[in-house]
DNA sequence: AACAAATAAATTGTCGACAATCTTATTATT
DNA sequence: AATAATAAGATTGTCGACAATTTATTTGTT
């Protein structure tokens, strides 16, 4: 799952990575509870490392917490996706249109090459590619940016919360392959330093992907 | 200074917010080390009550810390200004077309009304305004957005960060009235529901004032 | 004197206990 | 029986102490 690798060096890091994991994985399901003491012998840390690594999760927008009563986890709703795909449409624009400007070649030939590899893998069978795949894209880009609370931004916050949607709405489905003809004129524009084709590009890209998990969730309720 | 809201209700928010008001204006000079025993003598209370609020200031990107050694201000370049305002142009031009489309009616004669009435000052006395009032501006075309999430990232983060590098780079001077007939234009194309045009207004009003900080950064060094 | 190793000091990370607050259950009153 | 007040239980917030790690100082060796 990582590319932007996150080391945990200290119990609260582990903790922190675990809970979000869970969390994400719908393993703990949205809009349950997080009871510190159940957490703190779940995990066999003590109270104040639960504690730390649940104001992280706050941080990043996954649990909501009130004061003196306790933290859940959010629960999903078609507003909120609609919210985080303007926000993702708006900075990954921003950044396909950046990385036009200022990613060294050498990075947008690596991503060029790296999709090719991936070519009849998509084609053939229609497996795989939206998961790991597409999210090395898109991280890949925001890094050729070069914009680092960007980067920041999206890789501690965003993104998370993005894949709990996917992963719990059962993404699977047939729009592989289409996103990935999309990767490939992204990276072309990218590679032409054209940066207002990349930002539309882009946008429409990430538009296509909000309406696939918004049909879904249309259909659950 | 708080628009939004915030009430301390626990005293790890008290201290939060303390020490980011510190820190943003400018008492606790940038780069400077944030020990936690010494804040906790400081304010008075536990070492893990000024944890909480380092944790929750490097989370808004106000001070970076290292496992294991300790908790810095972050030092203002002018990378980081720059990356900074192609965010906020990014996100608040984005907020402006949203306004444009669900702000309520109510809402934007609030906020025409607002702007008349400190014509005046603004005009004659070429004082103030850019501060408090500049920043209620933009608050308010943000919540006129609708976009909860997005609500959350600028009120949270982004405002603070950028007040940070206005404070302490010294923001003054004659930038004051030509912000003031930007915001009359900006919260014209609202009311006429002119999305597009409200975003692009909004764009070029958040590079204005980026230039205006480059400029005095640059003179600095 | 210069460098390396070992030791000491200081700082952060983690823990268990107590205090404050909220939630639930019980009792009292009409 | 219904509602309000009170008490009991459970959960979060805060604290001081200890452990682990880093940094500074001292000591030892060449």
């Amino acid at each position: 799952m990582n590319f932007f690798q996150e080391k945990a060096v200290t119990s609260s890091d582990k903790t922190f990575f675990q809970l979000r994991e869970e969390i994400v994985e719908g393993h703990i399901s949205a809009g349950s509870k997080l009871s510190e003491v159940e957490l703190s012998t779940k995990y066999e840390v003590s109270r104040a490392v639960v504690r730390e690594a649940i104001n992280r999760l706050e941080a990043c927008n996954i649990v909501e917490r009130k004061a003196n009563v306790g933290a859940r986890v959010v629960t999903l709703t078609s507003e909120g996706l609609l919210e985080l795909y303007q926000i993702r449409e708006a900075l990954e624009g921003m950044a396909a249109r950046l990385a036009a400007q200022n990613m060294p070649d050498a990075e947008i030939n690596q991503l060029s090459s790296l999709l090719k590899g991936q070519q009849d893998e998509v084609k053939q069978r229609n497996v795989y590619y939206q998961e790991a795949g597409d999210l090395d894209f898109h991280y890949r880009i925001i890094v050729g940016s070069q914009n680092q609370q960007l980067i920041t931004m999206l890789s501690n916050g965003i993104y998370h919360l993005a894949r709990m949607y996917r992963v719990q709405l059962g993404m699977t489905g047939p729009r592989v392959t289409t996103a990935y003809d999309e990767h490939i004129h992204i990276v072309r524009a990218i590679a032409n330093r054209d940066g207002e084709l990349a930002e539309i590009l882009m946008r429409r890209h990430i538009q296509y992907s909000k309406n696939n998990i918004a049909v879904k969730l249309s259909n659950m309720k």
